[in-house]
DNA sequence: AACTTATACTAATATTCATTAATTAGAATA
DNA sequence: TATTCTAATTAATGAATATTAGTATAAGTT
């Protein structure tokens, strides 16, 4: 299989596990957290969704090796694998179309968004 | 709806747009063109898939406004909408997990890739 | 036992993708 | 203008696959 097809695939992946709201934000909330971890109960809080919801989620960020848990007493705590994930994903946040007309709302929420999650 | 959850919708779709290999090789063929652009035609032999596939991919990624068409005669050339979409996805090879044993093949592929896609 | 997280299973829903066929758009020629 | 050829989009199909949330249950820890 020719390298470029190769990567596009893993990278394909990669994206698709990106591709939920919820999961973005697991990302983000993951690397604004004190000490860059959160355990499952505390995600539940910040994203209101039912505790397996998120471990659904957090499963898929895991088979990507987007993330990585580690365990403490009974609770388990997420961190992202490579800490540069979330800020290579707000640079994403050039490629959403905040030109058009009915996209002011988008507009403004990603400028508080790139203030939030810096 | 917070500002949070509109941005990390948006980013999700846009993510989505690019979960597919046939997608991402798309974006890479157009910014490596001469011209920065390629009409359906060309993007048909390169990819060696069926032209009607193609302009599903391409009519997704125009939908998530990452790519822009131009008419010239009975052409139609595409082009990255920002010209920064190739190098940001190539970034995103960071996140690809290269190091477990059986990733040899991947690791060799991606190091292919950084030259051809640069 | 109490608490936290993960998994199994379900069911509904949705999507995705490639294929074939039909359609639109432009160019060339009669 | 009508016809024809080429290029590309759109529509329709259909199969496969996936996703998601929910409920219930299991597993690990204290």
């Amino acid at each position: 299989m020719p390298a470029r097809v190769v990567v596009a695939t893993e990278l394909a992946e990669t994206f698709r596990a990106l591709g939920h709201e919820c999961r973005i934000r697991i990302v983000e909330e993951l690397a604004h957290g004190d000490r860059g971890e959160l355990d499952v109960h505390s995600l539940v809080e910040i994203l209101k969704v039912q505790q397996p919801t998120v471990s659904q989620h957090l499963s898929v960020l895991r088979h990507a090796k987007l993330v990585k848990q580690r365990r403490e007493g009974r609770s388990v705590f997420y961190s992202l694998t490579n800490r540069g994930l979330a800020s290579w994903l707000l640079q994403g946040l050039r490629f959403l179309d905040t030109r058009s007309q009915d996209a002011e709302e988008l507009s403004r929420a990603v400028e508080d968004v790139r203030r939030v999650w810096r």
